[in-house]
DNA sequence: GGATTACTTTAAAACCATTCTAAAGCGATT
DNA sequence: AATCGCTTTAGAATGGTTTTAAAGTAATCC
């Protein structure tokens, strides 16, 4: 279970971004710094790869894709993003750190937030033996009415 | 499907089985009646269609991917069987179609049932304008304690 | 029943998100 | 500036799933 992470939503400056960069132990190339950029805008988003390419496309830069897996990658590891259960086959990261659940667009695979407090899970069930929990997620399946 | 023996004969339960594809608008095929002989045996089952392959091999039968694919797909259309998040990047289907949510072991993949009303969800949020919710589910990571 | 028609199965190829490779590039430390 | 080790990169590889088109089989019609 991730701990209660109260993230405020931070604009960082490249300095900031290199300084998040190097706490994390990961040298702040302009590959990162530039992901990091478009990522930690104070505003949470849920990214792929493939969209986060597109992305950085549209704003004239080029990047390999290996470099975006490795550079989301890293970024979970180092506890700055949250991997989100595979939706539609592709692999999203959450930027919104805290405990939360999301609704799914099943049509687009779009995800969207839902406020915590909006829901409560009550009575963890009992892990089988010799288990530990490590996360838990809630995802309600919704799509456009007629 | 061939294999030495090729004895695809029906056996006793496959009248009720045979129905049940009639009822769904499915041909009753010797292979979607011999998949619905493994899956439908009362006692729930988590299933990748690389693994029903593999207990369909141990049977000294042969059936191609596709077929089972095609086959769980269509079990699944008909209401037959439910689709569960993808997990570790494989598509599992459950046999037990009822409200409920599991654990998933990361190590392995594996999923096990919670218990109902071993968790209780208070307070659904309210869905984004234009939207219907189809289904609900929470998964609880763990991993074997060291 | 046998012929016709429509749906199914199959092996193999295609697909596609992701990972790997190994060579060229770059950041840090001296 | 020289070196060393981490990074980036394009392209190939991987692996689960889907598609293809040809052969097979269930249902229908007479």
């Amino acid at each position: 279970m991730e701990g209660e992470n109260n993230n405020v939503g931070l604009m960082l400056g490249d300095a900031k971004i290199i300084e998040v960069l190097k706490d994390a132990g990961l040298r702040p190339t302009k590959q990162r710094i530039f992901v990091g950029r478009l990522l930690f805008t104070g505003k949470h988003q849920h990214v792929s790869a493939d969209r986060l390419q597109l992305q950085i496309r549209e704003l004239g830069q080029k990047m390999a894709l290996a470099t975006i897996y490795n550079c989301l990658h890293q970024f979970h590891k180092a506890g700055l993003l949250k991997k989100v259960n595979a939706v539609n086959d592709v692999i999203m990261f959450d930027t919104n750190l805290s405990y939360h659940h999301h609704f799914l667009n099943v049509d687009t695979g779009e995800l969207t937030d839902i406020n915590e407090e909006a829901v409560s899970i009550a009575g963890l069930p009992s892990l089988p033996d010799g288990f530990e929990a490590l996360s838990m997620e809630l995802t309600i399946r919704v799509k456009p009415q007629i």
